[in-house]
DNA sequence: ATGAAAGCGCTAACAC
DNA sequence: GTGTTAGCGCTTTCAT
């Protein structure tokens, strides 16, 4: 049987409310001894708030919804992990739902969040609904993470996709390179045209030409796509010396291919990456990429969504621009680390578990 | 102002208690006129339970916690979509708590679940405290997931390492190959040894010599331990023509070793590894792996907690094989993806997404 | 500074 | 089959 403020109260000699007070530190003013006397008896009786109880009376729960595409795709876990790093410190926690990339799903999770007691919702999801009905009668404070809108919404944290082409074409340039190629990832994304415009924009800038056969089309977001686009590349009379990928997996396919048509990757094409997923650092020659920075939009919104449950008034939308992460694909050494590798925090986390084989 | 069931019971023209037995789904009898009067004008006002004042009565709250070393580690977000898959069945949600690795985090974070109103606790983490005083006195319903114990404990969920080191060296001798080779991970942990004892004894079962210098161990988990240690292999005399490796990096890395000494894979020495994470799909050759079931696990430790939490007496220790994932690594046609990675139903989830590119 | 009283929204026990 | 009564554990008036 738990220990509720009865209990207390009868072992300590005071009422009720008085050990209310103390144990929810409230800001009432008690007396120094009956503080004392109060936190050491409910200590000693090993006694646990009853959240539900609490909730009932505060309308406030200490939980938030967190609206995920699928936790298992690759950017939801350092998102959530990003949000979640930010809750804890003010003491909330989070439900996970996914939606699967299903309207009629996310809609019956935004229902269900919402009976649901939460204090508020994060949508951590790449696209749909930008609309609900319900979530906005509801008065319910939410912020969207990562998804994509065609034009600013507030409350929203949205990735610098334009910002991060630019850096992929700077360090390219700063490498010598003049002859850059591009593969764009699926036409009509908003993603897609982004980098893209901000490879543009940076080739001018750079004062380099553009020429339109460096510019390519993958046909997914996969390593076919790039290879095939690489291909097609290599194959003509003057292929660039440097290309910029619109995702991880369209660069690979196109370090693929290069090495299949008997080059070398930096050595005779350099190639940067987006997104900076797990496999960058893997595979072979490691991938220069420019980070989406999930992590960050994660802490971002929930530093938002907190800001909203607090009563503030609704923001702009925020960009975050990623970092770059220089490796063997563009030509830093082959031994040498990033140290960004080195010092992710997650990685640091992983890394105690040597310390810990069994228990 | 959210809707009571005062609210409906006012305007439907009956009792509290009455609408209650309606809207909870309670088996209790109710006239049909009633029944649909009620259900009628609960709809009408958008009536929705308020999840805390239910859980204050029923002491059950609907929501599971889950303890995960690090939502970003590798195989906690598939274990944590295999819990949920199960859990959303029955009408709960659950919460996500990262532990970190660290122990003192763990002890708080199970204290602060069990204030919290969560009917039930899923241990999903690879090491760590096996037993904690305020979690066994709190009767709190709690099963393990992928967590690894030096023998089996009631209501855990663990991989089965041997059998699936088994299927590994199964695959290697229909492949023909009798010379084979087994990278271990650090030793002392418990899916190493598992895992080579699995080798040993199918190769005794399948009436092979296992040579001494045939069996190798890595000083980490990782690529670089992979690498080092199959240099050492392939500078014997007489170097195995396949090898199994405990994990996918250490796999991995051996791939390199081979590829940098002027032999290819698999035509020179066929590679096998374990774990089929995200990157046995993208290098190069595709890595032929045993699956770590960790969906699966997932799913497994939900319905175990169901159970518990209906009362089900503690159950044994259940072990999960993973599959063998066939590739290029051991002689796969290049273009074939395997039919199992074409169906996995993450694979099917994320491919929607292409046809829902921006709102 | 402390206690008495009230009530959050819901469900369970009991009457009729 | 329905309504009345009570109470889950907590916080918040409002007295004192």
């Amino acid at each position: 049987m738990p220990v509720t403020l009865q209990d207390v109260a009868d072992a300590a000699g005071f009422s009720v409310p008085t050990v209310s007070r103390v144990l929810s530190h409230s800001t009432y003013p008690v007396s120094e001894t009956a503080r004392l006397r109060i936190e050491e008896t409910a200590k000693q009786l090993g006694y646990t708030p009853n959240l539900a109880a609490r909730s009932l009376r505060t309308e406030r729960t200490g939980v938030v919804g967190v609206l995920v595409d699928d936790i298992v795709s690759p950017f939801a876990p350092l998102l959530v992990r990003g949000i979640q790093d930010v809750l804890t410190h003010s003491d909330y926690t989070c439900l996970i739902i996914n939606s699967d990339w299903n309207p009629d799903l996310e809609t019956s999770a935004i229902h269900g969040l919402l009976q649901r007691p939460v204090d508020g919702i994060i949508f951590a999801e790449y696209s749909h609904l930008a609309h609900n009905e319900r979530l906005e009668q509801s008065g319910k404070p939410h912020v969207f993470a990562h998804r994509l809108f065609s034009r600013p919404i507030a409350n929203s944290v949205v990735p610098d996709d334009f910002g991060g082409a630019r850096l992929a074409v700077q360090h390219l340039v700063g490498l010598g390179h003049s002859a850059i190629g591009y593969i764009n990832g699926i036409a009509g994304w908003h993603s897609a045209e982004q980098r893209k415009q901000g490879f543009l924009y940076e080739m001018a800038a750079q004062g380099l030409a553009v020429r339109s056969e460096w510019i390519e089309q993958s046909m997914d977001w996969e390593i076919e796509g790039g290879y095939a686009a690489m291909q097609r590349m290599l194959a003509l009379p003057e292929p660039p010396t440097a290309l910029f990928a619109a995702n991880d997996l369209i660069a690979l396919g196109a370090i693929y291919a290069v090495q299949d048509a008997g080059l070398r990757v930096p050595q005779d094409v350099a190639i940067v990456g987006y997104d900076n997923r797990d496999l960058a650092r893997f595979v072979r020659p490691r991938l220069t990429t420019v980070e989406m920075p999930v992590y960050e939009m994660g802490q971002a919104a929930a530093e938002l969504l907190l800001q909203q449950i607090h009563g503030a008034a609704p923001s702009e939308e925020s960009r975050i621009l990623g970092r770059l992460y220089v490796r063997e694909s563009t030509g830093a050494p082959v031994e040498a680390r990033t140290q960004e590798d080195r010092l992710t925090a997650t990685d640091e986390r992983r890394r105690l578990l040597n310390r810990n084989p069994e228990s």
